[in-house]
DNA sequence: TCTGGGGTCCTAGGACCC
DNA sequence: TCTGGGGTCCTAGGACCC
């Protein structure tokens, strides 16, 4: 492989290490590393409760994952188990990514997550150190001290290797940084047997590579790249660029979404049965969702709604749900869209119990100036500058719950338990 | 994994147009 | 009208990530 043409820069992915409870660790004065915290959601439909991070100590001496349940932590007095203050975590997120910002021009940040980040630090990096692992170490360190947090740092040539470098190296790296670049790629790259834990491959991706006899990173890369193709289309190549180590788009195409859109969803309680429930939760989340388009200034013209049906009927090998679109005019109004998604419902729903309903809207259009919408695309339109992205990103990823309508008092109804929510979980006052 | 929530991206097949 | 081929839009479904 000739990686002579390929782009050739300095990136680093930065990631919190258990984020939500090294927060909670640092406003109690405590060590995050030393703590042994467990951030617990028990919200309504949560059964119980749901793990949504662990301490590495609790992570080390009771094996407790994330996304497990209340059921699977040991009942101790050495665990503190705290609730979700979702609002804290976004406000030290944004902190966060301010400091970043004294590191690389806003243009050149672009956060991936609440609590990873991708900095191309191409430009800039010389300005603060000898070499791109003494500046990951100088940035890990003011971290450190100005907010009590400790980051992991993954450096690479591209995004995508500095990515791998996270995932793979830096976490389990006593220094919390790690390196890929293309010479070292068969290094670092290739010996990963369990594909699995590469970002990008999942549980059927795996499988079906299984089924090519490609069980190795190194597989993978000495396979034949059409018979990936054929198999997997784009993503075949996309599967042996990973595999080598290539990455070629840049930053601002990773900053562009083709099809943005808004969604909320929610597993609800138990399972409902009777037409006029299941109606009233379509409605609620119907109008959160065209509450959050209408802050935003967007015009929807594609609605979805989602419909998953309870396991009882699952299991009876019946469909597990369904899904429909539907391109409509131009429209923001909650009152449109309730009744467009009502009639989606009414057309494909069979008297399944229902436990999961979503609701998304895309196709976007400028609510402001239709004239602009026509002459300038969607991605433009959207902001650009680091910190709007960090709003942004984070309000995509949570979506702010706002309204309370009467129907919401009728029997089924959900939305005024989870009106103060941020993400499903207790947005909590960020400085109590 | 008997149900968390919010996203993004890709594919395939059909409809329709020129 | 027993016909080709390229392009776009639409929708359902699948996969993965944090």
């Amino acid at each position: 492989m000739n990686y002579a043409k390929e782009p050739h820069g300095v990136f680093f992915f930065i990631d919190n290490k258990s984020f939500y409870a090294s927060c909670e660790s640092v406003v109690r004065g405590l060590n995050p590393l030393k703590s042994i915290i467990v951030v617990m959601s028990e919200q309504a439909n949560t059964n119980g409760g749901l793990v949504l991070a662990t301490s590495p100590m609790a992570k080390k001496l009771y094996h407790i994952t994330n996304v497990s349940r209340q059921r699977d932590v040991p009942h101790r007095a050495d665990i503190l188990v705290v609730p979700p203050r979702m609002n804290l975590y976004i406000k030290m997120s944004l902190k966060i990514n301010q400091i970043y910002q004294e590191y690389a021009a806003a243009e050149d940040i672009l956060p991936y997550s609440i609590d990873e980040s991708l900095l191309d630090m191409t430009k800039s990096w010389r300005l603060f150190g000898d070499s791109p692992e003494a500046v990951a170490k100088i940035i890990q360190h003011r971290i450190r001290q100005e907010m009590g947090l400790y980051t992991t740092v993954g450096i690479g040539e591209n995004p995508v290797q500095a990515k791998l470098a996270l995932d793979l190296y830096a976490k389990h790296d006593d220094q919390l940084v790690g390196e890929i670049k293309y010479e070292t790629v068969p290094e670092t790259i290739w010996p990963i047997t369990n594909l699995t834990d590469v970002w990008s491959i999942g549980q059927r991706t795996a499988k079906r590579l299984k089924r090519l006899h490609i069980n190795t990173m190194a597989e993978l890369a000495h396979s034949n790249p059409y018979q990936l193709k054929a198999e997997f289309g784009i993503v075949g190549y996309q599967l042996f660029a990973l595999a080598w180590g290539i990455d070629r788009t840049s930053l601002a195409e990773k900053r562009s979404v083709k099809e943005p859109g808004f969604s909320n969803s929610q597993v609800l309680p138990r399972d409902y049965s009777k037409y006029a429930e299941i109606r009233v939760v379509i409605k609620e989340i119907g109008e959160q969702v065209a509450a959050r388009i209408r802050a935003h200034q967007w015009l929807t013209t594609k609605i979805s709604l989602g419909i998953g049906f309870s396991y009882a009927v699952a299991q009876q090998g019946e469909r597990s749900g369904f899904h429909c679109t539907k391109t409509i005019e131009a429209t923001n109004n909650s009152h449109e869209l309730v009744c467009e998604l009502l009639s989606l419902f009414d057309d494909y729903w069979n008297e399944e119990p229902v436990r999961n309903i979503a609701v998304s809207f895309s196709g976007l259009m400028h609510d402001s100036g239709e004239q602009l919408s026509l002459f300038q695309p969607v991605k433009q339109q959207l902001k650009q500058t680091a910190v709007d992205q960090v709003v942004d990103c984070i309000q995509t990823e949570f979506g702010i719950t706002s309204l309370v309508r009467a129907s919401s008092l009728l029997p089924g109804a959900t939305m005024i338990n989870r009106a103060s929510l941020v993400g499903g979980h207790n947005g909590g006052n960020a400085y109590d």
